[in-house]
DNA sequence: AAAAAAT
């Protein structure tokens, strides 16, 4: 029940010029000479009370307990808790800002405070790509308050909601296409925040608000398991080509030196010295990590897995390959590449195409039902990368498998994992409260429930029940699922993390782990917590790690946790082979956002990358107001808002994506044809992931990345590494490569 | 810098 601005009538005092001269004698005014309400101090005024410690301790009796709490002003803001079944306690992304609500409930009689956010969200509009960018970092607040320790008020400040309260009904009302949803009240409460605060700062915001909120997400209720969300998502790239190549150059150990002259600006090579100083812990910690050592058997004495056939066909003699290719230049010792590391070589098995034509999934020990389920999910037969790793993982093997982005990782692990599972599950099946046999980690959310849609159907086929378990949104819905029973979680570390603590997960039966973008998950803040958790699964149990990208980053979880891994990749995935057009334009910084815009209005899907999320934003709001509808994918959104976005862009409803690096992995999206990358990324490794975002399924995609004249060698460097050659071009906003690569010219004639 | 749990 928010506090709303009355109208007519009696007048608030704030609303009420002359108040000050009304004010009821006795009642405390503003101490702010110059405020209507002002009021001199009284010297004689009695000495204010202060709480002694046992009447505070009194006065939080019951807080943590479940003692009923002492009488708070900010009790009344229960109410939130009457349009929602399973998140009323604890749960989610809005709770803590319904405590905000109450706590600004007395600033809010005026509208001072909505000025304050609207300065408040102002630096963005500034933000370049090297500002701070988090919206709740604000010093400009802090002289505000001068009660409050938490942290958190900073952050509940930011979204001054009760006139979007307002705000909200007549838009519900007015609407349509949400009607058919309105099951979901999880997704539409939080929803609406974040959002609508923005509504001021915008002159022309009512079409754009309809855009973006105008329709409930529909993948969260995910955890009932209806088997019928046939996931469309894997099934597409059918092309044999490997996009990328894993060496590392090892030695940084030059950094300290560029780093200390910070001075000759003029000198510098490319524009990442300035920035050194951010990376060095991460840096720091990669060094650190264990190389590859001769007497860790894991990866020196991977064997040649077996053959892929079950019929005695031959093996595939001679077709092992560097799992990690060689860069000479850059592994002699004492030679200091840049900063990526050189990885030791790897023996992998190989497959090729032709390896596998004629082979079925029952070829490969699947059994019938399974592979029914991937004939409907359009996998009429293996792909390279399935039938390489299929019989090892039946065979209870641990399998390292690379393959290109969109080479049908998923089913290469999904659909074994449910064959193991059905053979060993025996009685325990739909048992009540059974505890999960197998578990899928995924870097993010929308990649757990992109992995969920593949992989549900799978076991569904077999009577096997999968669940999500992901953040930024309510956990009673994954408990419950939880409680009842379940074979696979598919999810993401903290809110697994989170269940473990909580001791509504156990994973202690867990016979298979996987995971997908294994090398990310051994990134900085990643690693630890997916080490925790395998850790809580039975010890020596079966691992599978997938990534295309998959390289000595991995060593710390195979040492730790494989034996004996079958290493796979596919051959012939080169960059020649791809689909992809990549183009570099140079560009003046000034022009970048125009330059976007122009690239982004056109007619098929656009996606484009921002190194962070308030660019990613700024850029949306951007494109939004010169009237190319566009959608924002980024880890300050909601759930409910990350879900819907994205999925107004794979419905094909909304062309222009703008995303950060969450989008990166992993998920697919139908027919984009361009990728901009806004903002150069930092690695090899990221390019090649955001490229693989288009160019699927054998069709034609062009990446283009814009870059400032200063940061030309070090691209160079980076596509090297990749083993990507493009174009370098420089670029004003209306040249002709910019309407070429928009599609409203033909990019042949230009560059002919 | 981003991502991944909330509070």
């Amino acid at each position: 029940m928010p506090k709303k601005k009355p109208v007519g009538g009696r007048p608030a005092k704030n609303y009420d010029p002359n108040y000050a001269a009304k004010r009821p004698a006795g009642k405390p005014g503003s101490r702010s000479e110059g405020h209507r309400g002002f009021r001199a101090a009284d010297p004689n005024a009695p000495k204010k009370a202060r709480w002694n410690a046992d009447e505070r301790a009194a006065k939080h009796a019951g807080r943590y307990s479940d003692e009923p709490r002492a009488k708070r002003s900010d009790d009344d803001r229960a109410p939130r808790s009457f349009d929602r079944d399973d998140r009323a306690p604890r749960r989610d992304n809005d709770a803590p800002r319904s405590f905000n609500r109450d706590d600004r409930a007395p600033r809010r009689d005026n509208d001072a405070p909505r000025r304050f956010d609207r300065d408040d969200r102002a630096p963005r509009s500034f933000n370049r790509d090297d500002r701070a960018p988090r919206s709740f970092n604000r010093d400009d607040r802090a002289p505000r308050r001068d009660n409050d320790a938490p942290r958190r008020f900073d952050r509940d400040d930011r979204a001054p909601r009760s006139f979007n309260r307002d705000d909200r009904a007549p838009r519900s009302a007015g609407r349509d296409d949400r009607a058919p949803r309105s099951f979901n009240r999880d997704d539409r409460a939080p929803r609406s925040f974040n959002r609508d605060d923005r509504a001021p700062r915008r002159d022309n915001d009512a079409p754009r608000r309809f855009d973006r909120d105008d329709r409930a997400p529909r993948s969260f209720n995910r955890d009932d398991r209806a088997p019928r969300s046939a996931g469309r998502d894997d099934r597409a790239p059918r092309s044999f080509n490997r996009d990328d190549r894993a060496p590392r150059s090892f030695n940084r150990d030059d950094r300290a030196p560029r780093r200390d002259n910070d001075a000759p600006r003029s000198f510098n090579r490319d524009d990442r010295a300035p920035r050194r100083d951010n990376d060095a812990p991460r840096r720091f910690d990669r060094d650190s990590k264990p190389a590859f050592r001769d007497d860790k058997p894991a990866f020196r004495d991977a064997k040649p897995p077996r053959t892929f056939t079950r019929d005695g066909r031959p093996e595939n003699e001679g077709r092992a390959s560097d799992f990690y290719p060689k860069r000479d230049a850059a592994n002699r010792p004492g030679f200091s590449g840049d900063e990526d590391v050189v990885l030791e070589r790897l023996e992998a098995q190989a497959t090729t195409a032709t390896d596998v034509e004629g082979v079925t999934f029952q070829d490969l020990g699947l059994g019938g039902n399974i592979s029914g389920a991937l004939a409907e999910l359009g996998a009429a037969s293996p792909f390279p990368i399935q039938a390489a790793t299929i019989p090892d993982v039946l065979a209870g093997r641990d399998v390292l498998g690379r393959g290109r982005t969109g080479s049908g990782k998923t089913i290469a692990f999904g659909a074994p994992l449910v064959e193991k599972l059905m053979e060993n599950g025996g009685g325990k099946r739909r048992e009540m409260g059974r505890k999960p046999r197998a578990l899928i980690l995924a870097p993010t959310r929308e990649l757990a429930l992109q992995i969920d849609r593949t992989v549900q159907p799978i076991a569904r086929s077999v009577g096997l029940f999968t669940t999500q378990i992901y953040g930024g949104v309510p956990q009673g819905r994954q408990v419950g699922a939880l409680q009842r029973g379940v074979d696979i979680i598919i999810g993401t570390p903290g809110r697994i993390e989170d269940l473990i603590e909580q001791g509504r997960l156990d994973l202690s039966e867990v016979s298979i782990v996987v995971l997908d973008e294994a090398d990310h998950m051994c990134d900085l803040g990643f690693l630890e917590p997916v080490q925790r958790i395998i850790r809580e699964t039975a010890s020596g149990n079966q691992k599978l790690l997938f990534s295309a990208t998959l390289d000595k980053g991995v060593a710390a979880l195979v040492n730790e946790f494989l034996q004996n891994p079958a290493v796979h990749e596919v051959a012939g995935e080169d960059q020649a082979s791809s689909t992809i057009d990549h183009r570099v334009l140079v560009v003046e910084h000034r022009d970048k956002d125009q330059l976007i815009e122009q690239l982004a209005d056109r007619e098929e899907k656009t996606l484009i990358f921002a190194r962070t999320r308030a660019y990613a934003e700024r850029l949306t709001d951007q494109l939004e107001d010169a009237g190319i509808p566009a959608v924002a994918l980024h880890g300050d959104l909601n759930q409910a808002r990350r879900t819907r976005n994205l999925e107004k862009v794979t419905s094909g409803r909304v062309k222009v994506l703008v995303a950060t690096d969450v989008a990166a992995r992993g998920i697919h999206v139908d027919d984009i044809t361009l990728v901009v990358q806004a903002d150069a990324p930092d690695e090899y490794k990221t390019y090649l992931h955001r490229s693989g975002r288009t160019g699927r399924a054998g069709k034609e995609g062009v990446v283009v990345t814009l870059i400032p004249r200063s940061r030309q060698r070090r691209m160079t460097e980076l596509l090297g590494r990749a083993e990507i050659e493009a174009d370098f071009v420089e670029a004003r906003p209306g040249d002709d490569i910019i309407e070429g690569l928009a599609g409203r010219m033909t990019l042949a004639d230009i560059t002919a």
